[in-house]
RNA sequence: GCCGAUGUGAUGGAAUUGGCAGACGUGACGGACUCAAAAUCCGUUGGUAGCGAUACCGUGUGGGUUCGAGUCCCACCAUCGGCACCA
C-alpha cells in the first residue's frame, strides 16, 4: 500500500477540526497547560518557513501534553496592524482592513495545512474592534495610573516625501523609499512609563524559568547604573547643570563637561555664548545622525565649545569648559556629562583630540596621558582633596555622602531602559482615545464610548507636516469633551503595532467575552502562561513590553499572577538553501505551500524539528526534506512486517525502551533533531530484525505522533488499535531496561587509546581498576614502565598514568 | 561601538556536560533487484601512510589548566541576532 499522505493529512485534518479534537476547555479534572508561540504578522507574503519552526516544537510539547492527561490550551492569532500592510494600502490604494482580512485568510489555511493542534475556536485578531477595545481600555487605565504621558522626542523625518519614517525605512540615513534625506525631527508623542517598572522587570526575571540568554539580555538591556547626579554652577546665567556619573569618585578628575546637542539649556544660554552659529551648525549636523553611529566608539569625536560660559566643579571650584558633542545622548542619564578623560576611554579621546587637559585622580594604572585608566576595582584616590589616599570603593561612598550634605548632588540609580514611545503618526493602528479640551487638558474617552474605531478616511498617507493620517478625518475628530461638554479634539496619533502583542496571551484565555479583556475565572485558571517559545530578536522589545502590560494589569488586580510567562525558550532562524537569509530578492525562499504538496505536512515537520539544533540558525536543505520524507515511508512500510505481540520481543525490548527514554528526555530539553534521530535508529534497528510486534509498533506510533501526527494516526487505525492515538496515553520505560549488561570500556595510556575491552557493566573503580588491569593490553601497557597513576571511570575507561 | 550567540568530515549536525570525536540524515562510492532506469534493500565513507594489524594527524587561530579538552581559562579572528518607529 503506498503513503497517500496528501489523503492522509486531509483526512485527519478534517476530522480534528470537525471533532474540535483540540478545544480547550475553561474548567477542567485534568491539570492545565499553556503553550503559548507568537502570533504571526499576517505579511501579503504568506508563512515563512520559519514559522513552522516554531509551531511545531510547540504543537509537539502540545500533544505529548495531552497524551500526558493535561488539559491543554495552545491557541493562534494575528498580530495584524503594522507597517507593511499600511504602505501596501497606500501604495494600491485599497483599505488595510481589506488587505488584512485576505493575509489571514491566507495564513490560516496555511497554518491548517500544516496540522497543528491549534484550538481554532480562540482565534484573535488585534485589528478586531472587539479585540482592541480591550487594548485600548489597558491604555486608559495606564494613563489613569499616570503611565502615559506627552514628550517631545524626534522622529526620522524625510525632507523629501514630508513623511515620517520607521528606523527601518531609514538607509544609510537616506529615505527608503525616495532617496531623500532624513533628519530628526522632534514632534510630541505619548510615552509610557516602562521605567517606573525597571527594577521589578529586573527583580522578578531570577526565578522564571527562562534560558540563560534571554535574562541576560533583558537585565542588560534595562541597565540598571548605580552612581550619583551632580549639580555643576554656571559661570553665566543661573542655571547649574546636573550631570549622571556612574565615578563619583573621579569628580576632582573632571576636566570639562559635555552637554548632549539637544540641551534644553543651550537654547537658554543663548545671549551668553559668543559661537552660538557654530553651535547651530554643530546640532544642525547631529540631527542627521543616528544614535548608532552616534555613539559607536572607534568613530571620531567631534564636538564644539560653547565659547563665553564655563562650568565650575563643585568640589574644587575650578572653572572648566563646557562642550557640546554628540556622544552625549540626550536620551540617557541627564543629557549631560562631567567629563574625567583619565579614567574614561570616551572622554580620553575626546580630550586627546581637542587638547583638554587630561588630570589623574586614581592611581594604579599605567600613564593616564597615553592611556585611560578605568579599573574600578583597584587603585587610589590622588589630587582629589579629601579623597587621596582612599581605595575607590571608599572615595565613592565618602564623595557621595558629601554631596548629599552640601546640596550638591545625590546618589542615584539610572536605568538604560528607556520610556516607551507609543505615538505613531499612521493610519493601520489602534486610535489613542484621549480627547483635548482646551479647558480640562487630555481627558479619557469614556470606557462606554470604546472601542473607539478608526474613521474611514480617503487617503492613508501621512499629512505634510507628518501628521497621522487620521487628521484628515476632521468630523471625527471634532467632538466633545466627556468632562466639560465643551468643543474638544481627539488625538490622532494611533498605538505601535507592540500594544495589541503585550496582553493577546490574556485574550486567549477568553476570546469572546464582550465585559472584560478576559473573565477573572479564565484569566485565574489559565494563567500564567507555561512555555512561551518565540524568537530572540523579541528578547528586549515585546517580550519586555509584555511583561511590563502584565505587570500593571496585576497592580489593578485584572490578572493574579505577577509575569505573565513561566518558561521561555527560543528558536533560530531558517536561511535560504546559500546560507543566506531568505528573501525575495536573494531568489532563495522556501514556500511552505509547495513542501507540503509535494511531500506533506508530516515531511515538513519532521524535516524542521530535525534540521538542527532547535536554538541554531540553520540553512533549508531541499536533500534534508527528503530524507526525512524517505524515514516517514519507512515508518509506513512497517505495516507489512507487523506480527502479533503484547509485550517487546526480546530483540527489540532493550531498543525499545531506550528510546521511549531518549524521546521523552528530549522533547522536553527541545531536543527535537536528536529525538528523530533517535526514532530513526530504532526504525533501522527494526529493519534488520524484519519484523516489528503490536506493542511495538504502538509504542513507535506514540513517540513519533507530536511530531508527524497524521500518519501515526493513520497507522494506528490500519491497525486496529483501540479508538483514536490523540486520546491514548504516552508510554513509559523501564530504566533498568535501558542499561545494557555489558559495556565496552577503553583502556589509555597516558590518555591516548590503546585498545578496548568488555566487562560487565556496573562496576565500581576498584572492580573495574582490578579487572582491567588484568588485560593483555593492560600489560602492553605498563611492561618495562613505571605506572605513576590509574583512573578508572566506570563504564567508560581506565587511564594508566606511565613513565 | 555596546549587549547576546555561534564556529566540528564534502554537507546539515551529534557527543551522557571534562572521558572512544563524527550518532542520525544528506551526498558520494560499491553491491542486490531490474531488459534498463527510477524506487527500494544491503554495505563502505574524517585525513595521511600501509596489503594489513596498526600508527600519526584532526573540532576557527594562538597559548594555558588537566592523567585526559570539541567541552574549562586567557587572547585573537570570522559569522549571525538585537540596539528602542520592521515584526
Amino acid at each position: 500500500m503506498r503513503y497517500t499522505f496528501n489523503e492522509i493529512e486531509k483526512k485527519w485534518q478534517k476530522h480534528w477540526y470537525e471533532n474540535e479534537t483540540f478545544r480547550a476547555e475553561n474548567k477542567s479534572d485534568k491539570p492545565k497547560f499553556y503553550a503559548l508561540v507568537e502570533f504571526p504578522y499576517p505579511s501579503g507574503h504568506g508563512l515563512h518557513v520559519g514559522h513552522p519552526r516554531s509551531y511545531t516544537a510547540m504543537d509537539i510539547v502540545a500533544r505529548k501534553r495531552r497524551l500526558d492527561g493535561y488539559n491543554v490550551l495552545y491557541p493562534m492569532g494575528w498580530d495584524a496592524f503594522g507597517l507593511p500592510t499600511e504602505n501596501f494600502a497606500i501604495k494600491n490604494n485599497i483599505h488595510p482592513a481589506k488587505v488584512t482580512e485576505e493575509n489571514i485568510a491566507n495564513f490560516r489555511r496555511q497554518l491548517k495545512s500544516i496540522g497543528f493542534s491549534f484550538d481554532w475556536g480562540r482565534e484573535v485578531d488585534t485589528t478586531d474592534p472587539a479585540y482592541y477595545k480591550w487594548t485600548q481600555w489597558i491604555f486608559l487605565k495606564l494613563f489613569e495610573k499616570g503611565l502615559a504621558y506627552k514628550q517631545e522626542m524626534p522622529i526620522n523625518w524625510c525632507t523629501s516625501c514630508k513623511v515620517g519614517l520607521a528606523n527601518e525605512e531609514v538607509v544609510n540615513g537616506k529615505c527608503e523609499r525616495c532617496g531623500g534625506e532624513v533628519v530628526q525631527k522632534r514632534k510630541s508623542q505619548w510615552m509610557l512609563r516602562i521605567t517606573e517598572y525597571a527594577q521589578r522587570l529586573i527583580d522578578d526575571i531570577e526565578e522564571l524559568d527562562f534560558i540563560d540568554k534571554v535574562k541576560i539580555q533583558q537585565i542588560n538591556w534595562i541597565g540598571r547604573s548605580e552612581g550619583a547626579e551632580v549639580d555643576f554652577r554656571l559661570t553665566k546665567g543661573d542655571k547649574t547643570v546636573r550631570v549622571f556619573t556612574t565615578r563619583p569618585d573621579t569628580l576632582f578628575g573632571a576636566t570639562y563637561m559635555v552637554l548632549s546637542p539637544e540641551h534644553p539649556y543651550i537654547d537658554e544660554l543663548k545671549e551668553y555664548i559668543t559661537n552660538f552659529e557654530a553651535i547651530e551648525a554643530y546640532r544642525r549636523e547631529a540631527a542627521h545622525k543616528s544614535e548608532l553611529e552616534r555613539t559607536e566608539l572607534n568613530k571620531d569625536k567631534s564636538g564644539v565649545p560653547l565659547e563665553g560660559v564655563m562650568a565650575v566643579n563643585p568640589v574644587n571650584g575650578k572653572e572648566i569648559p563646557v562642550w557640546i558633542s554628540d556622544y552625549v545622548l540626550m536620551t540617557y542619564g541627564t543629557g549631560a556629562i562631567m567629563a574625567v578623560p583619565a579614567h574614561d576611554t570616551r572622554d580620553w579621546e575626546f580630550a586627546k583630540k581637542f587638547g583638554l587637559p587630561i588630570i589623574e585622580v586614581v592611581s594604579g594604572g599605567e600613564d593616564v596621558q597615553k592611556e585611560a585608566y578605568t579599573d574600578v576595582a583597584s587603585g587610589t584616590m590622588v589630587n582629589s582633596g579629601m579623597l587621596d589616599g582612599l581605595q575607590v570603593k571608599d572615595a565613592m561612598e565618602k564623595i557621595m555622602d558629601y554631596l548629599t550634605e552640601q546640596g550638591i548632588g545625590e546618589r542615584r540609580v539610572n536605568y538604560k531602559l528607556r520610556d516607551w514611545l507609543f505615538s505613531r503618526q499612521r493610519y493601520w493602528g489602534e486610535p489613542i482615545p484621549l480627547v483635548w479640551c482646551d479647558k480640562c487638558g487630555w481627558v479619557p474617552v469614556p470606557e462606554d464610548q470604546l472601542p473607539l474605531t478608526l474613521p474611514e478616511i480617503e487617503n492613508f498617507a501621512p499629512g505634510p507636516e507628518g501628521e497621522s493620517p487620521l487628521c484628515q478625518a476632521t468630523d471625527w475628530i471634532a467632538t466633545t469633551c466627556p468632562k466639560c461638554g465643551g468643543a474638544a479634539s481627539r488625538e490622532t496619533d494611533t498605538m505601535p503595532q507592540w500594544a495589541g502583542s503585550s496582553w493577546y496571551f490574556l485574550r486567549y484565555a477568553d476570546p469572546k467575552n464582550t465585559d472584560a479583556l478576559a473573565s477573572s475565572e479564565a484569566l485565574d485558571y489559565w494563567l500564567p502562561v507555561d512555555w512561551y517559545n518565540g524568537g530572540m530578536e523579541h528578547t528586549t522589545l515585546h517580550l519586555l513590553y509584555s511583561r511590563f502590560w502584565h505587570k500593571f494589569l496585576y497592580d489593578i488586580g485584572v490578572v493574579k499572577t505577577k509575569e505573565p510567562y513561566n518558561k521561555r525558550t527560543s528558536h533560530g532562524m531558517i536561511l535560504g538553501e546559500n546560507g543566506e537569509k531568505m528573501s525575495k530578492s536573494r531568489g532563495n525562499v522556501v514556500n511552505p505551500d509547495e513542501v507540503v504538496e509535494n511531500f506533506g505536512a508530516d515531511t515538513l515537520r519532521t524535516y524542521e524539528m530535525f534540521i538542527g539544533a532547535f536554538d541554531q540558525t540553520t540553512p533549508w536543505s531541499t536533500n534534508g526534506v527528503k530524507g526525512c520524507h524517505k524515514f516517514l515511508e519507512r515508518v509506513w512500510n512497517m505495516m507489512p512486517m507487523l506480527t502479533d505481540g503484547d509485550v517487546y520481543s526480546t530483540e527489540l525490548e532493550g531498543a525499545m525502551h531506550k528510546t521511549v527514554k531518549k524521546v521523552t528526555d528530549d522533547i522536553e530539553k527541545m531536543k527535537f533533531n536528536t529525538a528523530i534521530a533517535a526514532l530513526m535508529s530504532l526504525i533501522n534497528d527494526i529493519y534488520k530484525v524484519g519484523r516489528i510486534n503490536r506493542a511495538e509498533l504502538r509504542t513507535f506510533l506514540l513517540l513519533l505522533n507530536p511530531t508527524a501526527p497524521h500518519i501515526t494516526e493513520e497507522m494506528w487505525q490500519l491497525a486496529g488499535f483501540e479508538g483514536y492515538l490523540h486520546d491514548a496515553s504516552w508510554p513509559t520505560f523501564d530504566e533498568a531496561k535501558t542499561v545494557d549488561d555489558t559495556v565496552e570500556i577503553v583502556l589509555q595510556e597516558n590518555g591516548k587509546i590503546r585498545g578496548k575491552m568488555t566487562v560487565p557493566s556496573g562496576l565500581g573503580k576498584e572492580e573495574l581498576e582490578k579487572l582491567a588491569m588484568e588485560s593483555e593490553a593492560a600489560k602492553a601497557i605498563t611492561d618495562g614502565k613505571q605506572i605513576v597513576k590509574v583512573i578508572a571511570v566506570p563504564n567508560k575507561l581506565l587511564n594508566i598514568v606511565v613513565r
